[in-house]
RNA sequence: GCCCAGAUGGUGGAAUCGGUAGACACGCAGGACUUAAAAUCCUGUGGCUUCACGGCUGUGCGGGUUCAAGUCCCGCUCUGGGUACCA
């Protein structure tokens, strides 16, 4: 660098550096909490120090949240702006177990150096209140949130999580039959069998409530990484950090019951400052969907639960309890070659009756239809009552062929059964009478103590032994449009139903649907796939058989894992019942279902009984109505948002503070924490296959076994809000005190592919802290500003390979600085960079060993040199003999905009900016790329313009001639106060809007006019630096104290539009003719509309435009435009 | 497929209420200062047309509403992001 001779030049490196240091030593951003400012709380989102360092793309969201910031200093809040790390993860442990080196020491190290980065720009942040989420410090109360979350349970009633104590005490006073709590399945017992229960059994039920809870999972297991990943950590069927392949597992996890809050996260949202698509993308994670459960019964024989490949009649059971335990309501008809149509259609009058009976109706008797005893099938039966009900007469029986009554009472009364027989005609004439008289027999006789098969099982049970299947769906309106159901090939009920005729083909389905990934799933939706069961099931209203599919386009994991399939008005089952050639009834007007489905809401009801011509809203009422008056359903509400798996089996994380006493787990004690976490000798899983810190030796809670998984990222970052606010406390999270005092966030920034992982979970505990009365509000985030990722270049070849006869594409990108190593034809540069390169962008393509020899392979194809390359290939005998090179014969080098990352090799370091330009033109640059919000790829074009207009306002302080500082004191003028106002205006609004692109350039108006003018004046100068300070406060600093101010400019008050400046007495009116502008007019502002026409009709340009022709019409806007109609 | 956002000069972008499209900057061209360079300053810069004054045209495409449309409405095309057999 030249010697500098003028001190007075803009030597931006010194003055950056001094002023850093000057605003650490002054502690000049310290936050205080105990102020009787008004308080304003600005997060960024904290980032994870990566080995990679920050680029340019991190410090967009920062700089816009440190200018919002520093402005809202000015105007006199208490700005608590603070900054830390989320340095638990996946990165440094990879590099641990590759190079033995503790994670610790690897975090520590780049913490480091993104303090430096950080500091380099000149942030704003109180690093007194820094936080990690690695520090015992912190995580204590991360694991101190987690022992809340397994001593709570979410009591739907209240509508908010309750202490687990509680939940104990309910059960020891009256069981669990009136708890109304988000849990799995559980049994049903009374405060006697809760006392008679061991300890264990008590533990195995509170585990179902926990809101932090133990259980069998599908997870995704990424066995490359060697952990579970959280669904928003799958991407495409393959992990987000790293790319590689996940499969479906079971796997016993600790899981978070998110999905209690599921109303509640989605309610929220509506009271949020958010933007539109983040919102949306939450309440599609979320995927609330309203409808109705329907509940179809089964038509066909049942295959019994055991005895598979027993001869096929052996459904002709002589078993009862066998057969019990698979009929009930259902309509069971074991028929042979009994008469279809009997089959299909209950008499009227055994409809009739059965309303009567049903659901334990008369005298709370338990009542079931169609049920086999010995050889008959009785129309119903008590077996309480040991009282058989028959119509007309009629039992039929198993072989086929119809016996006397007297000889079916005979055996049935030898069964211990009582028969009472109506007629149809009693039936249908004298109802009351008929059941007064089942009231009367029930009334005197005794009740039997059921045989355990006899016992009602409850409706989960029922469930699981397929006496019918319970479906979802949101378009109840359509129930008669169902030509099929669909089952996912996972549904429990699958091998009880199938026929044998079938069985062979249903388990090979089965097996092929469980042995394709998800990945190959995904790739493949196009693709219908299915099979028939065999078996049917009963339309509840038409009693029309509907026969029962499998297919994997039906998921397990929601609903009930089984559909009715309405072709006629759902794409997927349209294209199902198409490939498989169902038949596809409408019952909806609209659409031409010949060519697709008709999946609108709307038109009218057809072919549809009681709904026939009604709108299809007005049907849904009614549909939902007539399911749930004739108790096959109830209306429901779904949600796709699935509890959030926990545990990880990895070193770098949390240690769960769980440990085991006889395979029980237990939280440890509040006192006990922090867990710390253990050293290993290996940061790998152990030969047994068990997670990391099962390495650990002597590592136990009073000699028993500590949890071994540790928790997943989203742990630590999703309360660190709320420790800034407190960050040393040793005795609380955080005390009431301060989170009383700073609240909620006002402006959070960050970026948006953060949506749904964070957001929601940190939204999701705020809610439980709330709940439990650790915070006072409901949303941590009262407003989210989504910055826009800063792309970098990507340099990309392709390359067209044939092997084993398949076209695949391989994809590796060539870095700019790689690029231009080929260019410079520096063969040793390029050669190690692509070493570095190959091993990670070659990872996920299984053709990469046919590549052997890629080096000079790529250097050639950024020559396009194509032919130099085949040459090349054939003389090395390369293994890649069919090389077919893009679409015409050459090699494509193809430049991408993308992320920045070091797998591409494009990174740009905000430190080279800062050398070259300074802090505050890369702050300047930054904001003057364009809206915060918008992606934008990284480029320095321009930035010597940013740099160039701090120079110009240098200048405005400094004679031109000498280079001497220079202000001067006298009274501004009316021009000068109007430029300065002009740009407060400005300035204060599109802070306010985050417009901060804008606002540079009317920096740049506001310099640029100053200039024009010649003013150095302090009345106009002064207030200009405040409002630039936000923007680039070194420079700003600088001069303002050789200004002669000895405070720094961060405390100075905002300047005060006064409009009165900016008031015009003339406005210069374009005059248009039809539209066009010709001409301008000036006209003074206060004058009325009707003399403007009159001046503009008097001008003679007009006159030239009119060509002799009279005006139709002048509109006359005041102040803005004449409009002149020809 | 569905949901969301967007499309404006050679480039990044501005026009926040329906009222002069292209602010501000980059780039480019020409010029001044300088032995030269850097730095700085001045002029021009959507397209077509004209010596010029000017004229025509112009905000992804096709329609519409309006005195007036980048902006509002209808129908498309394309791009980016999210999500994906969610019944």
């Amino acid at each position: 660098m030249l010697p500098q001779f003028n001190m007075a030049s803009y030597h931006f490196n010194s003055i950056e550096k001094n002023w850093q240091k000057f605003w650490a030593e002054h502690q000049t951003f310290k936050a205080d909490n105990n102020s009787e400012l008004p308080k304003y709380y600005v997060l960024d989102m904290f980032p994870y120090p990566s080995g990679a360092g920050l680029h340019v793309g991190h410090p967009l969201g920062y700089i816009a949240s440190d200018i919002v910031s520093r402005y809202k200093r000015h105007k006199g809040f208490n700005v608590l702006h603070p900054m830390g790390y989320d340095s638990f993860g996946l990165p440094a442990e990879q590099y641990a177990i590759q190079t033995g080196q503790h994670p610790a020491i690897t975090t520590e190290e780049n913490i480091k150096r993104y303090r430096q980065q950080l500091d380099n720009i000149g942030f704003s942040f109180d690093w007194s209140r820094e936080v990690r989420t690695t520090d015992a410090q912190y995580y204590h109360w991360t694991q101190w949130i987690f022992i809340q979350l397994f001593n709570a349970w979410y009591n739907k009633v209240s509508d908010k999580a309750e202490p687990i104590s509680d939940l104990i005490k309910k059960f020891e006073t009256e069981g669990n039959s009136n708890v109304n709590a988000v849990c799995d399945e559980t049994i049903v017992f009374s405060a006697n069998d809760w006392d008679a229960f061991s300890e264990k059994e008590q533990q195995a039920i509170l585990l179902n409530y926990r809101l932090a809870y133990l259980s069998d999972t599908m997870v995704n297991w990424c066995p490359e990484l060697g952990t579970v990943l959280a669904n928003d950590e799958v991407k495409d069927g393959v992990s987000e950090r790293g790319g590689y392949p996940v499969e479906r597992k079971l796997m016993s996890q600790w899981s978070l019951r998110i999905a209690a809050y599921a109303e509640r996260l989605l309610q929220g949202l509506d009271t949020l400052d958010w933007t539109e698509s983040i919102k949306e993308a939450q309440r599609n994670w979320i995927g609330k969907s309203e409808g109705t459960s329907l509940t179809f019964s089964l038509a066909s024989p049942l295959n019994p639960l055991h005895g598979r490949g027993e001869p096929s009649d052996v459904w002709m059971v002589e078993e009862e309890e066998l057969w019990y335990a698979t009929s009930d309501k259902s309509k069971y008809r074991l028929i042979k070659d009994f008469a279809l149509e009997n089959r299909r259609n209950a008499t009227k009058e055994e409809v009739i009756i059965w309303e009567a009976l049903r659901n334990n109706q008369i005298e709370n008797v338990k009542f079931r239809r169609q049920h086999i005893i010995d050889k008959f099938i009785a129309d119903f039966v008590s077996f309480e009552y040991k009282l058989v009900i028959e119509i007309d007469g009629l039992i039929h029986s198993l072989e086929d062929n119809i016996i006397s009554d007297e000889a079916r009472t005979l055996v049935l009364n030898e069964l211990g059964f009582n028969v009472i027989r109506f007629t149809n005609e009693e039936v249908n004439s004298n109802l009351d009478g008929v059941l007064g008289k089942i009231k009367s027999y029930i009334s005197s006789a005794v009740p039997s103590t059921p045989s355990p098969a006899e016992k009602g099982m409850g409706d989960e049970a029922k469930k699981r032994h397929g006496e019918s299947i319970e479906v979802f769906t949101t378009r109840p309106d359509t129930i008669f449009g169902v030509s099929f159901l669909t089952l996912a090939p996972e549904h429990e009920l699958v091998a009880q139903i199938t026929t044998d005729a079938c069985k062979v083909a249903v388990e090979n389905y089965i097996t092929i649907s469980k042995n394709r990934s998800e990945r190959d799933r995904m790739a493949d939706v196009k693709t219908i796939s299915g099979e028939f069961t065999g078996a049917y099931a009963v339309h509840p209203f038409t009693k029309a058989l509907i026969p029962i599919w499998i297919g994997d386009y039906v998921l397990a994991g929601y609903g009930t894992g089984a559909v009715m399939a309405v072709p006629a008005h759902d794409s997927r089952d349209y294209a199902f019942a198409k490939h498989f050639n169902l038949p596809i009834p409408q019952v909806v007007e609209g659409g031409d279902i010949n060519v697709e489905s008709y999946d609108a809401k709307e038109g009218l009801l057809i072919n549809s009984d009681f709904l026939n011509g009604l709108e299809v809203k007005a049907a849904i009422k009614k549909a939902i109505e007539k399911i749930e008056t004739e108790g096959l359903g109830k209306g429901k509400t779904n949600y796709r948002l699935r509890n959030a798996i926990f545990g990880r089996q990895r070193y770098w994380g949390e240690p769960i503070p769980v440990y085991y006493k006889e395979g029980v787990p237990y939280v440890v004690e509040e006192k006990d924490l922090p867990i710390a976490l253990p050293e290993v000798d290996k940061f790998l899983p152990t030969e047994t296959g068990e997670p990391p810190l099962a390495r650990a030796q002597n590592w136990n809670y009073n000699g028993h076994a500590f949890e071994t998984t540790t928790m997943p990222g989203w742990a630590g970052s999703s309360w660190y809000y709320l420790r800034y606010m407190d960050p040393n406390n040793a005795n609380e999270m955080v005390s009431a005190a301060a989170v009383n005092y700073w609240q909620n966030i006002d402006l959070y920034v960050g970026g948006s592919e953060h949506a749904v992982g964070h957001l929601l979970y940190a939204r999701f505990w705020c809610k439980f802290l709330k709940d439990i009365g650790t915070v006072p509000f409901e949303e941590p985030f009262k407003k989210l500003v989504n910055q826009g990722m800063i792309q970098g270049t990507i340099c990309t070849t392709y390359i067209y390979t044939y092997q084993n006869g398949l076209n695949e594409r391989l994809k590796c990108a060539i870095s700019s600085d790689l690029h231009s190593q080929i260019k410079a034809g520096n063969s040793e540069g390029v050669f190690k960079l692509m070493t570095e390169q190959i091993g990670s962008s070659f990872t996920d393509c299984q053709y990469v060993n046919e590549v052997n020899v890629p080096f000079e392979f790529f250097a050639a194809a950024a020559f396009e040199d194509f032919e130099g390359l085949k040459k090349w290939l054939n003389s090395t005998g390369n293994s890649v003999t069919h090389l077919i090179v893009g679409t015409d014969s050459k090699f494509q080098v193809k430049m991408e905009t993308g992320k920045m990352s070091k797998r591409w090799h494009n990174v740009v370091n905000p430190d080279d900016i800062c050398t070259q330009y300074g802090a505050d033109t890369l702050r300047m640059y930054e904001m003057f790329l364009g809206p915060l919000q918008d992606a934008k790829p990284w480029s320095t074009q321009g930035i010597e313009g940013v740099h160039r207009f701090l120079k110009k306002a240098w200048r405005l302080f400094h004679n031109t001639a000498n280079e001497d500082f220079v202000l001067s004191n006298e009274p501004a003028t009316k021009a000068e106060l109007k430029t300065l106002h002009k740009t407060i205006k400005k300035a204060t609004e599109d802070i306010e809007s985050f417009s901060f692109n804008t606002s540079v350039s009317a920096f740049m108006v506001c310099v640029n006019e100053l200039q024009d003018l010649k003013c150095n004046k302090r009345e106009i100068l002064e207030p200009f630096l405040i409002l630039l300070s936000p923007y680039a406060p070194h420079i700003c600093e600088e001069l303002w104290h050789l200004c002669g101010h000895t405070e720094s400019i961060e405390k100075a008050k905002w300047p005060v539009f006064n409009p009165e400046f900016l008031v015009e007495n003339e406005f210069n009116y374009p005059i248009s003719f039809n539209g066009k502008v010709r001409f301008n007019l000036n006209f003074a502002l206060d004058m009325e509309p009707a003399a403007v026409e009159q001046a503009v009709l008097a001008d003679e340009q007009t006159i030239k435009y009119l060509e002799g022709k009279t005006p139709k019409k002048i509109i006359v806007v005041k102040g803005r435009i004449v409009n002149v109609v020809i």
